[in-house]
RNA sequence: CGGGGCGUAGCUCAGCCUGGUAGAGCGCUUGCCUUGGGCGCAAGAGGCCGUCGGUUCGAAUCCGGCCGCCCCGACCA
């Protein structure tokens, strides 16, 4: 992309309502402007990137065998009626009438339609187990949204729910869900720490919170640290296989949100040098709640002699959105965003730093058309401005690669790569950079 | 939902106390200059001062209603 044609509106000064570090750079880096309180438009540089966190997600939950499909925003009010969790939403949900009076809400979670939808196909434990997902846009009507997209009133969300025949089938499914959460985080470059959590309204009795380590973040959260150090990617993970070894392994460790910390215990069991009392941010959540949906939405199906079960379920949720913000919080530094490979909106930035030299423009081009055709995505600023305009704005959006040339460089048949993370910088032949990064 | 604050140019803000029809910096446009870290010079464009009403000869400024946004707390993915 050309980013004399791109539509991205950075700004130098900090906009007054956002108060937070990932906000103010959301705001600044042109990836999002707030339409409303807590309502946001994505523009392009933004929305790429969500759409890179939305991919892993997805690629994550189908690793582990769950089901995409896609359920509407809006809902009727007798769905939830039935659940009676109408009224006891309370003011978070809202609430609309359509124009043949029928009450209607936007949907803040889709237990009771997913429950509804699986109840009307599914009748016999032959079909069981199922784990259906998707990632949709939800409105809770949050009394003070805040923190930019991590408190927003809409939100987008990948929530998803397992239908077992019983309760073991049912911690397998919770457990395939708690490994595959690890690895969703993991290949964002995040830190996710599972932690035992309330289970609050939703109900149900084994419940944990994955919650990403930040200097920013909003609650206090107290682990050993040879849950930070832990590393899933490298294992192969098989999801039909048992995985209670390896969700032991997570859970037998010390880790605690706020209100679930126990001081005492935290020091009789984690050694002093391994005591890691940190800030966290929530970004997803997976319960296991039995019958509390099936039984009054009368989700059963035919077992084997025929008598009528109740399915057992769990949802689980990550909030896509959200996650943008807390990679933020966790990777930045004082000139802007600083992303991981995988979710960054492009992997390259090629700054031309003298536009009107015919020599410098020509390499820059030649480059730019090698890294495109060979799938490397990146951002060409072609743009006819200064040097030093040019690398606030790319250190700003925190692509991983800044690739500079100049016409000292050119002159030198070389040009110069940066690290944004490290700020490392080398200098190479253009061949050289194409084989690093692969074209 | 309790408490507090703020709405003036695209952004950050001054002006308001002590009423007389609006300013700065940044950004934007044009020209010159410059070209490795938001450079310099010059000339421009841009605002019914959130909104409705009241007071007044006269309201950005004083008073009231409403709307919007932000912060602290309670609450939450």
């Amino acid at each position: 992309m050309r980013l004399s044609q791109y539509f991205l509106p950075t700004l130098k000064e900090t906009p007054a309502e956002a108060q937070i570090v990932s906000h103010r750079l959301m705001l600044r880096a042109g990836l999002v402007r707030q339409m409303s309180a807590g309502i946001y438009a994505w523009l392009p540089l933004g929305y790429r990137v969500l759409k890179k966190i939305e991919q892993i997600v997805r690629e994550e939950q189908d690793a582990s065998g769950a089901q995409e499909v896609l359920m509407p925003t809006i809902q009727s009010a007798d769905l939830w009626r039935q659940s009676g969790r109408y009224d006891a939403y309370g003011p978070e949900m809202l609430r609309i009438v359509d124009r043949h009076e029928r009450e209607m809400l936007y949907g803040p979670t889709n237990e009771e339609m997913i429950t509804t939808i699986f109840r009307d196909a599914v009748k016999s434990y032959r079909d069981l187990p199922r784990n259906l997902y998707h990632i949709q846009w939800k409105f809770r009507d949050e009394v003070r949204p805040r923190f930019g997209v991590m408190r927003g009133r809409e939100f987008l969300m990948k929530d998803n729910y397992s239908f077992d025949l019983d309760k073991a089938g049912a911690i397998h499914s919770y457990n395939k869900m708690f490994v595959a959460y690890l690895r969703t985080f993991a290949r964002m470059g995040l830190k996710a720490i599972p932690m035992r959590a309330d289970t609050g309204p939703i109900g149900g009795d084994l419940s944990h919170e994955f919650i990403i380590l930040a200097d920013t973040g909003e609650s206090a959260v107290f682990c050993d640290k040879s849950l930070v150090d832990k590393d899933i990617l490298g294992r192969a993970i098989d999801f039909d296989g048992d995985l209670q070894p390896t969700v032991n392994e997570w859970t037998s460790l010390y880790a605690a949100t706020d209100e679930m910390h126990d001081q005492a215990r935290f020091e009789k069991e984690v050694p002093a040098d391994r005591r890691v009392a940190a800030r966290g941010i929530e970004v997803g959540h997976i319960f296991y709640f039995g019958t509390r949906y099936s039984k009054p939405l009368n989700a059963v199906v035919a077992g084997p002699t025929g008598e009528s079960i109740a399915v057992e379920m769990g949802s689980y949720g990550v909030g896509v959105s959200r996650l943008m913000g807390a990679i933020i919080e966790a990777s930045h530094d004082a000139q802007g965003i600083v992303w991981p490979d995988s979710v960054a909106p492009f992997k390259v930035g090629l700054i031309n730093l003298k536009p009107d030299d015919g020599a410098v423009t020509g390499a820059c081009q030649t480059l730019y058309a090698k890294l495109s055709a060979a799938g490397v995505e990146t951002l060409y600023d072609d743009r006819d401005q200064r040097g030093g305009a040019k690398f606030a704005d790319m250190d700003l959006i925190g692509l991983p690669w800044q690739v500079i040339i100049g016409p000292k460089g050119v002159a030198a048949g070389k040009v110069e790569v940066k690290n944004r993370r490290t700020g490392q910088r080398e200098e190479m032949a253009p061949e050289a950079l194409l084989a690093r990064f692969g074209a």
